[in-house]
DNA sequence: GTCAGTTGATCAAGCGTTTTAGCAAAATTA
DNA sequence: TAATTTTGCTAAAACGCTTGATCAACTGAC
C-alpha cells in the first residue's frame, strides 16, 4: 500500500503528465514470469533456433502484456551497434510544399524496412547543418539523406562523409564519391511538350526561367527532344525567358502573343498561373485560343486553376523513397551519375483533346 | 601496414560507402590520451566540479580531435534513462504545405532546447499511428506531439498516454487529461473582418464553409465580433456557405453578387482564389468594385493572386513551436482548455486602403 | 613531523538489452 | 542400463558511457 504511488512531484497536476515513474524492464518481466532475462529476450525476438517450451513462451507473453512492457530501443541499439534510424537533412521544409513530399516518401519507405526517420531542417544555415549531421552521427544512423528543395548541384559537407549518405534532389559535381537521385528534367520537359503535340499543336512556345539551374537546361532539352521526335525544327525564337513565378508568367504575356503560337509550355506552374491572368486580360481563352502546360504539378495551383492545368509532376515523394532504397542498397545505381526519377505527365483541361488522328 | 585497410567487402566499390569499420570509442580516446575513460567523460561533459589539470584536458581534447571521436548517443541515453528526442506524429505531411510548417516550428524549437525531432507520418492510418507511437515510446522520447493538418477535435490514442504528450492543431473533448495548442480561429476571423472594416466597408459578406469544423464556428464568431465592435448589426443574409475550395468560391459568385456588398471575407484562400475568377468573369475588379480577404495565408496562392490577397495566417510554425514549449513545460497552459495561438493578419492589395478618417 | 585539506585522477557499478557457451534434465537409442 | 542426443533454459559477458566512491600525492598549517 505504501510504495504504490510514487508521485513525481509538481508535474502530476498538469493534464497530460501522468505518473510514468519507472519503465518496465526486461528483468522485471523475467521475474514476473519466473524465467531469466535471456529467455524473455528470446521470446520477444522470436529467434528461430531458440528452443522455448510452448508453456514458457505463454507465461512470458502474459507477463509482458500484464506489465505493459516496452523494449528499450536505446539498449537494443547499444548492443547491435547501429540504430534503426535514417537521417534526413533538408534545406527547406518550410519554404515549399515540396520538402514535405520528400519527407513523406522517405518516411514511408524507411518505415517499410523498419527504419525511423530522424529529420533536421537547416533552412540553408551551414552551422545548423553541421550540428544536425553531428547529431545524426551520434545516434549512429544507418545513413543520411541530404536533400534540397529544388534540384541543384551542391557541395557535400565533409562530416556527411563520416556516414553512408545519398543526395536527394541534388547532386555533387564529384559524383564518383557520392550517390544521388534527382528528377529527370529532360524527360519531364519532353512529356510536357508531348502533351501539346498530342493536342495537335505544331508551333509551341516555351517560356523558360531566367535562373540558371539543372531544370532550366533539362526542361529545354526535353522540349527540343520532343519537337525533334516529331520532325519539327527547333526555333529559338519561340523560347522566351522570365522569372519563374506568377509575375514572370504574367509579364511574358505580351511577348508571347507576338509569337503567334497555338500553345505554350511554361517552365513551371506558377508562371502558368500568371500567364492565365495575362491571357485572360487579352481576351484569350484556354485552351480554345491557346493551350498551356506547366511543370511541377503544384496541387494547390495546377488542379484548381480555371481551367485546370496540364502539367508534369516533380516526383518528390518518389525521390525520398528512392533515396532510402538507394541508401539501404536495395536500388543499385545503374551506370554513371545520379539516378533519374521520371516526371509523369498530368493531363488536365488546359490542353484540348485532339479529335482527328 | 597490414591492418591499415579493413575493407568492408563489396560495399567499398559503391560511391558514398566508404570504410567506416569501427567507430572510435571513449576507451580508445582514453588510451590514446593515457587516462581513464572517466577522465575523458569528464572532459567532454565539462563537469563544473570535476577537477582536471589543464594539461590533461588538453591532451584529451587533442586525442578526441585526432581520432575523430563521436560520442555514442545510444550509450549516453541508456545511462541517463531518457533520450533527447521529441516525437511528432502527423496525419498529413503529404496532403498540405501546412504540416511542413508545424514540423518546421517544432524542429526549430526542439533544437533550441537540445532535442531532436523524430517524425512519423500516418496519413490517418490508425495501425501506422499505433506503430509510430510504439516506436517513439521504445526510443524513450521526452514526449510526443500529436498533430493534425487541419484544426479539429480528435480522440487521444490510448498508447499516447504512456508518454507525455501535447495535441497540436487539434484537441480532445476530454481536455482535462490532455494539453493542446490550437489556432485562435475567432481572433483570426475578427482580424480578417477588421481589415475590411478599416477599408471603410460596412456591408461585408462572409462565405463560410459547408464543412463542420472548429474553424467554421470560430471564423464566423470572429466576423460577428468584429461587426459588433463597430456597432454594425449582424445580418445572417450576408453569410453564405460553400465547399471550401476554388470551385466553391467560384460557384458562390452569383449568390454573392445579389447581396450587393462592397466586400467579402472568404473562409479560406482557396475559395478566394475561385471567387477572383468568378468576379472577373462578371467584369468586376478587385479591390475597386469589391474587396476580398481570405484566411490561411497559403503563400503560393495568396501572395501571388492578382491582386495579392489580404488574408490571415494560420500560425502553423508557431503551433509546432508552442507545442514543444508546452511539452517541455516552458509554457504553462494558462487557464482552461487548449492554448490558442493568434492568427496574424497579412494585408495585401485585395483591399484598398481607406484614405478618409 | 603530523594532520587536515586540496587536487587530480581512477575504480567499478550500472543503464537494459543480446547472445554464446554451457548445463541439467528428458528423451531416444542401443 | 548406459550412452547419446535433444530440449529447455540460464549465466555471464558485452555494448559505450556516466558517476559516486575512493585513493594517492601534494600543500600548508601548527
Amino acid at each position: 500500500m505504501i510504495s504504490q504511488e510514487k508521485n513525481s512531484g509538481s508535474a502530476a497536476d498538469v493534464p497530460g503528465i501522468t505518473d510514468r515513474a519507472h519503465p518496465v524492464t526486461l528483468r522485471e518481466v523475467a521475474e514476473a514470469a519466473g524465467v531469466s532475462t535471456a529467455t524473455v529476450s528470446l521470446v520477444i525476438n522470436k529467434k528461430k533456433n531458440a528452443r522455448i517450451a510452448a508453456d514458457t513462451r505463454k507465461r512470458v507473453q502474459e507477463a509482458i502484456r500484464q506489465l505493459g512492457y516496452r523494449p528499450n530501443a536505446m539498449a537494443k541499439n547499444l548492443v547491435s551497434g547501429t540504430s534503426k534510424f535514417i537521417g534526413l537533412v533538408a534545406d527547406g521544409v518550410a519554404t515549399t510544399p515540396f520538402a514535405g513530399q520528400i519527407i513523406h516518401g522517405a518516411q514511408d519507405e524507411a518505415w517499410k524496412h523498419g527504419y525511423a526517420l530522424l529529420i533536421a531542417n537547416t533552412e540553408g544555415n551551414v552551422d545548423l547543418e553541421k550540428d544536425a549531421i553531428a547529431m545524426m552521427l551520434e545516434y549512429k544512423v544507418r545513413g543520411i539523406l541530404y536533400s534540397t528543395w529544388f534540384h541543384r548541384a551542391t557541395e557535400v559537407p565533409e562530416t556527411l562523409r563520416e556516414s553512408d549518405f545519398v543526395l536527394v534532389n541534388c547532386f555533387s559535381p564529384d559524383s564518383l564519391t557520392s550517390r544521388a537521385v534527382v528528377p529527370d528534367e529532360a524527360q519531364g520537359g519532353k512529356s510536357a511538350t508531348e502533351i501539346l503535340l498530342r493536342g495537335g499543336h505544331r508551333r509551341i512556345a516555351f517560356i523558360n526561367t531566367t535562373t540558371p539551374a539543372p531544370a532550366k537546361d533539362g526542361r529545354l532539352q526535353g522540349y527540343r527532344d520532343a519537337l525533334e521526335a516529331e520532325g519539327i525544327a527547333f526555333d529559338p525564337e519561340l523560347v522566351l525567358e522570365a522569372y519563374p513565378d506568377q509575375e514572370g508568367g504574367y509579364g511574358a504575356t505580351g511577348e508571347l502573343l507576338k509569337l503567334n503560337v497555338s500553345a505554350v509550355y511554361c517552365y513551371n506552374d506558377r508562371m502558368a498561373m500568371g500567364l492565365y491572368d495575362g491571357l485572360r486580360e487579352n481576351g484569350l481563352s484556354i485552351p480554345e485560343d491557346i493551350a498551356v502546360v506547366g511543370f511541377d504539378n503544384q496541387e494547390v495551383i495546377a488542379a484548381h486553376l480555371r481551367p485546370p492545368l496540364s502539367t508534369v509532376s516533380l516526383p518528390h515523394y518518389e525521390l525520398g523513397a528512392a533515396g532510402v532504397r538507394m541508401l539501404l542498397g536495395l536500388d543499385r545505381p545503374s551506370g554513371e551519375g545520379p539516378v533519374k526519377i521520371a516526371c509523369p505527365a498530368v493531363e488536365r483541361a488546359s490542353v484540348a483533346v485532339h479529335s482527328a488522328a
